[in-house]
DNA sequence: AAGAGTATGACCTGTCCC
DNA sequence: GGGACAGGTCATACTCTT
């Protein structure tokens, strides 16, 4: 039984090592019955949200837009619910859960914990016989009876007796499909397939010992798995398949290092890599990217690497503790010690190329071109599925954490990030990664152009200006602005000279000036923008964010959380010669409107547009917006990305025929380097509604190209 | 209660120098 | 090549004021 789950998996594992759709969502499925079968049971809530959040419908029904059971999951979706094997239980929960109502005649509290069981995992058969043995009520004393059955029937010898229960015939076959299927595997390809397995399989484990006591399960260690006595062999690993890891660690010994350190190390080189994927909230398409990730870096590691795994190891122990082994909790990848292990296992699996080059920023940021400045080579090649339409139009901050970019990217259907400073479209810089499938020629700037020094966009300003304040842009205009006490300090550190200051006063000065954007207005007066002047500079119309109920604070936050339209607007250009008779949006994480704007400045029509947009204030500034500049379109909002499922855009779609544009940049809020508490990365809360964007965009793609056919 | 003010680093990159 | 250094960053949590 286990080991068919596992080969199972393992057929998967292989099959997985692409970023190809179908596989990944195939290997959704994969997972959630792996971790459903061990009774894991918060893992198995992450295995079911892999996949509610792939076709968009939490309800667990099949999105008729989105296909993605493979061949092989429709095979085992099709066996019979009575089967024994847990597998085959988890495969339909409520399918089987019916079935165990329909067909037992106890009472409903009875069907009600058998069910419970049976979406666990455990066959009916076994739950009734576990009830029986220890009543209702003990569901503790059922469940490790349960996981006592299921460990007697791991055994080989047991293995046999049920693949031969005829009942079992089309689990029989599946298993041998998967038998034969690996004879074609090398012995290096199973070998790591099985220890990172085994690796996700015990973190799980101890993660959750809470929930399910370890040591009534089949839980095979790390430990038992180096035991080479005839009685501890282990039950369900053979030792050939082993034998590369073994060499592994026989030649680390033989380096001088203890077997238990390069053991350890091991282990570590792989849970570091897992411990993203095994946090509950995470995303489903992310957890299954670095599952793979995990399974290639591993599969690569040479020994030399492991190597450096032990002297970190080494390194950690002599600190307080690791992380991993004794607090899972996310916090600790982001505080001192662990964050600095974090950078050295990136910078050790650079230099050993065991991790792909990151995507690296361009210099000059101008991406694939600004008004002024053409890069010299560019090389832009859409892959097929990347095509549109629907175009779709993805931004985030360029400064984002390593890996962020290439995670993005590679969900992004493997486009190359466009990275511009808007500092060449305007008297501001703003660092941005644009992912986008649009074309890139005969693009055409907004007109008017915007001033593009701070002495254009503020003139009065020059007056004060004094000749050691050489800025003539300003930095990223952020949520926050410097206040009266700093601009204070700083007149009161000039007031005290007649002509220019020393040098360490200027110094002190400028350092604040650049940090909070400040400008001067009067003689030694700095201050940070006005609103007014922050929308200016962003290319909003005069007063977009003002009114309405919006505070001085809440309009700095908006507008610091927005496009800058003039950037987004050459990259939308293109769309004009494309849709002349207008466009038809659907706008993510819209904020105060960044793309609307930048498409009503283009001249380009807005037929409909759908806008999710959770705060309510920049719902209203939109709408506000929308009535003002007299549009005859139709403006559709929604303030949750996260309501927006399959069945919702099919009835858009069919409504208004389809979008032609798909924009969006999520939030940064734990990409930002300006975060000082929770730069989480993409998993942090707010930015891993990047995955939203993805899943909503892939089923406009999907629910689309099943319109055409 | 809402708005405004304030203290709170770390990460990443580029540049310089040896 | 690598170490030191400087600059820049779509923020957050708490306290104070109105």
């Amino acid at each position: 039984m286990v080991i068919g789950t596992f080969l199972f998996c393992l057929q998967g594992v292989r099959g997985g090592f692409g970023v190809e759709l179908s596989r990944v969502k195939s290997w959704a499925e994969r997972l959630r019955v792996m971790l459903l079968f061990h009774g894991i049971v918060g893992a198995a809530v992450l295995g079911s949200e892999l996949g509610e959040n792939m076709d968009g419908n939490a309800s667990g029904e099949e999105s008729v837009s989105v296909d993605w059971t493979t061949d092989d999951e429709l095979e085992i979706l099709a066996e019979p619910v009575t089967s024994s094997q847990p597998k085959l239980a988890t495969c339909s929960r409520e399918a089987i859960a019916g079935n165990v109502e329909a067909s037992s005649s106890a009472g409903a509290s009875r069907v009600k914990l058998i069910n419970h069981f049976v979406g666990m995992g455990f066959s009916e058969k076994l739950v009734s016989k576990a009830i029986e043995e220890h009543g209702e009520g003990d569901t503790e004393s059922i469940l490790n009876a349960l996981l006592t059955y299921s460990t007697l029937e791991d055994s080989p010898e047991q293995q046999l007796s049920i693949n031969s229960d005829p009942s079992s015939s089309d689990y029989n076959e599946t298993l041998q499909e998967d038998l034969s299927d690996m004879d074609s595997w090398s012995e290096d390809e199973i070998e790591s397939v099985h220890y990172v397995l085994l690796s996700v399989y015990n973190l799980l484990c101890e993660e959750k010992h809470e929930h399910v006591s370890t040591d009534k399960r089949n839980v095979v260690t790390r430990s038992q798995i180096q035991m080479t006595s005839e009685n501890d062999k282990p039950v369900m690993w053979q030792p050939s398949s082993l034998s590369e890891k073994d060499k592994k660690l026989l030649a680390l010994a033989n380096m001088g290092y203890t077997v238990e350190e390069a053991s350890i190390a091991m282990d570590r080189c792989v849970k570091e890599l897992l411990y993203t994927v095994m946090k509950n909230d995470i995303y489903a398409y992310f957890a299954m990217i670095m599952y793979m990730e995990c399974l290639e870096i591993v599969a690569k590691a040479s020994v030399a690497v492991l190597t450096d795994f032990i002297c970190a190891a080494q390194m950690a122990r002599e600190e307080d503790c690791y992380l991993l082994e004794d607090d899972l909790k996310p916090k600790h990848l982001y505080n001192g010690n662990s964050t600095n292990k974090k950078r050295k296992f990136y910078e050790m699996c650079r230099k050993k190329n065991v991790i792909e080059e990151t995507i690296r920023l361009p210099n000059p940021m101008i991406g694939f071109g600004v008004p002024s400045q053409q890069p010299e080579h560019i090389n832009r090649s859409l892959p097929e599925v990347a095509r549109g339409p629907p175009y779709f139009y993805y931004e985030n901050v360029a400064l984002a954490p390593k890996g962020v970019w290439d995670t993005i990217s590679r969900f992004l259907y493997e486009v190359e990030p466009e990275f511009v400073d808007s500092k060449y479209f305007c008297a501001t810089a703003r660092k941005r990664g644009y992912v986008h499938n649009l074309p890139i020629e005969n693009r055409f700037p907004l007109i008017p152009l915007p001033p593009v020094t701070i002495h254009q966009a503020f003139p009065l300003s020059r007056k004060w200006w004094p000749s050691w304040d050489t800025r003539d842009k300003l930095n990223c205009i952020q949520t926050a602005i410097g206040s009266a006490k700093l601009t204070e300090r700083i007149r009161n550190a000039l007031e005290r000279y007649d002509g220019d200051p020393p040098e360490t006063v200027q110094r002190f000065v400028l350092e604040q000036c650049r940090k909070w954007n400040l400008v001067w207005v009067g003689r030694n007066k700095v201050a940070p923008l006005e609103p007014d002047e922050v929308e200016m500079l962003l290319g909003f119309p005069k007063n977009h964010t003002r009114g309405g109920g919006i505070s001085r604070t809440d309009r700095y936050k908006s507008l610091g959380n927005s496009f800058q339209v003039d950037t987004v607007a050459y990259h939308l250009s293109v769309l004009k010669d494309i849709y002349p008779n207008g466009i038809n949006l659907l706008s993510l994480f819209s904020g105060i409107g960044g793309a609307e704007v930048a498409l009503h400045r283009l001249g380009i029509k807005l037929k409909n547009v759908v806008s999710v947009e959770k705060s309510k204030v920049n719902r209203d500034i939109v709408k506000s917006w929308w009535e003002q500049t007299n549009q005859r379109g139709n403006l559709i909002d929604f303030d949750d990305v996260q309501q927006i499922d399959g069945e919702r855009l099919e009835q858009i779609i069919d409504s208004i025929g389809g979008f032609d544009l798909v924009v969006g940049g999520s939030p940064c809020n734990n990409l930002a380097g300006s975060n000082r508490v929770s730069r989480d990365g993409l998993e942090g809360k707010e930015s891993s509604l990047f995955y939203d964007y993805f899943r909503i965009l892939d089923l406009v793609k999907c629910i689309m190209r099943s319109r055409q056919v």
